[in-house]
DNA sequence: CACTAAAATTGGTATAGACAACTATATACG
DNA sequence: CGTATATAGTTGTCTATACCAATTTTAGTG
């Protein structure tokens, strides 16, 4: 059943070979999962150990657990939260899209008082792109992004082609995203956005600001998006503060 | 320092402490607080106790740990999250605006279909509120909102006077509220809606559709709510998921 | 049959110790 | 002086056990 001579630690086998039962239908939606104490005996390993896999699933809320009662397999809907930080190729696909950019402007320049103030620069210099996204051949937003130098000196715009720039981070740097923070407003689109969007002056946009944080806590991009709204809604999944 | 005898457990009341320490400054931010192994001899605990302690602040990103290294206080400005699930008057206060609330319909009734589905109801009943949100006595939105009455069977239009709905459920039932999801979408005000927010036709507003669950999965409220977006930004800190 | 008390089961807290993996520092060697 | 190498310190994983608190189940009693 486990590898003990396996890299991966025990409670993370256990976790895996729990979320394949639910996914398989041996546990079901609702229904209780064996016991701490019957799992620890069926994966040969402490009770403690069982522990650590099961904490660890229910706070990514797949199980749930009363005192006294057992521990349950959360519903199906909330298997895979949307919640998430997530780049516009990522959010696209994940409402079954196929996203494109066309790249305007990808340039280094010196930034201007409130990228240097959000990105917590000083005079470092920063990328700046200019991109119309598209989802299915439509023109979905405009998007002009900030990103420091310093934190990804190799970048260039063909590496901005194929793959999303967060993938990008996350398997090609040793930096790794953590946290983002956005602001959210209505508008009505003036004539230059307007335009490329392929809608009518006045009509409603979202515009979106985001500061994206790596697990640092260094901030490494500033995102400056134009939506138009009548194809597309900002969906936001979050938990109540305890 | 600690309490034996406290109902509290003792992982919480290290907790706490830490805490106090990190606010009063005897661990500065990013800087290191003592190892386990030291914390463990100075409030006469196990490791494993201190370990879930600090595990916990660092699930509330209080504190941060690198292998082989130490476990460091966090950055200042995230010591608290402004993410998770408000209500208006909450938001309003966190914001250092005063709310207050017209209350324009209070009634049960049978609900439509979409509010049926998005509630997951059957012949159930519900309130339906529909209030204006004022903020510092300026309006700031639209709200409707439907409530299962099974729910919440003695709720009535006092109760939701003086305080926020959220707290009341929190603090007047046996229910508590886990999360919920939210889309956002910006448009334009029609006549009915621009009157009573007192700002033009034509101009952008938020339209913001929540459904708000209980720590059971169970949806409780169905919210519905325009506002105006020259006053009112939607702010939203997310989480990268792993 | 209905109610109550006891027992069993479950998750929650806590202990004391062991070894592994990783990091930084001091030390010895070329 | 620079470079390996040992070593001490750190967090990460895991064991085996014990008792507590909440809930459910069972047995007993009237």
């Amino acid at each position: 059943m486990l590898n003990k001579e396996s890299p991966l630690p025990m409670y993370y086998q256990i976790e895996e070979d729990l979320k394949r039962k639910i996914e398989s239908g041996i546990y079901n939606y609702g229904e209780a999962i064996p016991s701490e104490r019957e799992l620890s005996e069926t994966y040969e390993v402490s009770r403690m150990t069982v522990r650590q896999a099961i904490l660890n699933m229910v706070r990514n809320r797949i199980l749930y657990r009363e005192k006294g009662r057992g521990t349950f397999v959360a519903e199906e809907k909330f298997e895979q939260p949307l919640q998430g930080v997530t780049s516009f190729s990522e959010d696209m696909k994940r409402r079954g899209l196929t996203p494109h950019n066309e790249l305007l402007i990808f340039e280094r320049q010196d930034p201007d008082e409130t990228t240097k103030d959000l990105l917590q620069l000083k005079e470092e210099e920063v990328y700046y792109l200019k991109r119309i996204r598209y989802a299915d051949d439509e023109p979905m937003a405009i998007e002009e992004t900030f990103i420091p130098v310093h934190l990804f000196p190799e970048l260039d715009a063909d590496r901005l082609e194929g793959v999303s720039f967060y993938e990008y981070i996350e398997t090609k740097t040793a930096h790794s995203i953590e946290r983002a923070r956005q602001t959210i407003e209505a508008g009505t689109a003036v004539f230059e956005e307007a335009r490329p969007l392929s809608i009518e002056e006045g009509d409603a946009i979202l515009r979106i600001e985001r500061i994206g944080y790596l697990s640092t806590g260094v901030p490494f991009e500033r995102n400056t998006s134009i939506y138009r709204s009548d194809r597309y809604k900002f969906i936001s999944d979050m938990q109540r503060e305890k």
